[in-house]
DNA sequence: ACATCCAAAATTGGATGCAATTAATAGTAC
DNA sequence: GTACTATTAATTGCATCCAATTTTGGATGT
């Protein structure tokens, strides 16, 4: 595969995107070692921005530095899952709420244009971009909550939820058929309660998928030196 | 007083501390203009690291970027930290709630220690020392929570409010009376509901405090230059 | 006196080079 | 054949250096 064309991209932005792109299509999998220099030389910068990349993926969680230095892409634990989902179960429950009882002051064409994606990318099978938009999903409600600490703070804790569905769950019953159309509907309706309850089940659902299921992710062999030895 | 031995360290982590603490001290006031080598040099370091640290605190939101690259203290809007404290009230109730029904379990020595230090601070009048730590009493509750995505969380928006106190309120209103003291008695205690009810409480109390108060900041543009010459 | 434009200084963004630390490998002794 | 050690390779972290952009200051013309 020719990686060339599809990674290189010039502002730091863009190879964050990039970079998180593979992460989820695993092409870069949860415990994977990256180096400075291959990154610099896949994507054509020179290390210093490359860093720059790894620091802030670092803070958002997806990459996580070892004790020694080396970068690696995540992999969070089952618990350090549902620990995010209890935070994320705090807050979303209320922004559909919210949502739901602004509906007349709301514009959901977004969100209609991104269920029709969502649903393009479940029927054709295409499993790397189905991830990132359920993920996405819940990004945009919280962007329509126009608070911006919201959006952040459900932003980073997607990503690694998506991490671990990719690592937890098989292939497609991560995302469950229809909730987020039917969370959706409950909103545009200004049905608060509704579209609360649906989300406080549909993070439930998220949740138990990814612990019930007893799929291993396998760690790569630099990786399992580090946390026997550790 | 001479700077070099105050703020001069090494490590990354330590020379974030040592600016943060900077700026709730209001010597590096928000809206204060940072270039990075005014800050390499008041670290010794080079300006290499500086970057980074500027990144960090960017994500952090306690530095923000201008459109033309130049990096400035945060100086966050009322309605800024209106939308923190929502975020607040929609997670920490419930972490003080939580607390509470499993304070068998817990230890609470660095409650008590704090508070003590919280109140030493408060008779003392040393204002900088007392912003910080009336965050960090909150930060300690999220650390007692065992969930470090919480923790997380809170230390972001903490200390953008903390900014929002040194902004917005005239000094020793900031910080209403011994609300952290009654807090950590209901938890203690075992009384979740008091304990969350008793949260929401101080979290609006602080958020009127903010909006309530006429005090309009003063953006500084060239304290730098005076700031060398003390 | 005020506005405009050009030159010079400053500042950010990025790349390269160097030292120190860590991992890998080969070689030797048992 | 295995374990241990020493040498070598590789990687991170930091500092300096170079280019590109922005800001400042002043000169000029109206």
């Amino acid at each position: 595969m020719n990686e060339d064309q599809n990674l290189r991209g010039k502002t730091e932005r863009e190879i964050r995107q990039k970079l998180l792109q593979a992460i989820f299509e695993l092409r870069m999998p949860p415990g994977a070692r990256l180096t400075e220099s291959v990154l610099a030389d896949a994507f054509d910068v020179s290390r210093t921005v490359i860093r720059l990349v790894i620091a802030r993926m670092t803070q958002d969680g997806v990459l996580v530095k070892r004790p020694n230095g080396a970068t690696c892409v995540a992999s969070p634990t089952r618990s350090e899952i549902s620990q995010i989902l209890r935070v994320r179960r705090m807050v979303e429950p209320e922004i559909a709420g919210d949502l739901a009882r602004s509906y007349k002051k709301l514009s959901f064409a977004p969100i209609v244009e991104h269920l029709r994606k969502e649903e393009l990318a479940r029927t054709s099978g295409s499993y790397g971009d189905l991830v990132r938009l359920t993920g996405e999903f819940h990004l945009h409600l919280a962007e329509l909550s126009g608070n911006r600490f919201l959006f952040n703070l459900i932003y980073q804790l997607q990503a690694l939820v998506c991490l671990g569905v990719v690592m937890y769950t098989n292939t497609e019953i991560a995302c469950p058929e229809d909730e987020h159309r039917q969370i959706a509907d409950s909103i545009m309706s200004g049905d608060d309660e509704s579209a609360a309850e649906l989300m406080v089940h549909h993070l439930d659902h998220v949740e138990e998928n990814i612990l019930s299921s007893s799929k291993q992710h396998i760690h790569f062999n630099e990786t399992l030196k580090w946390l026997s030895g550790e």
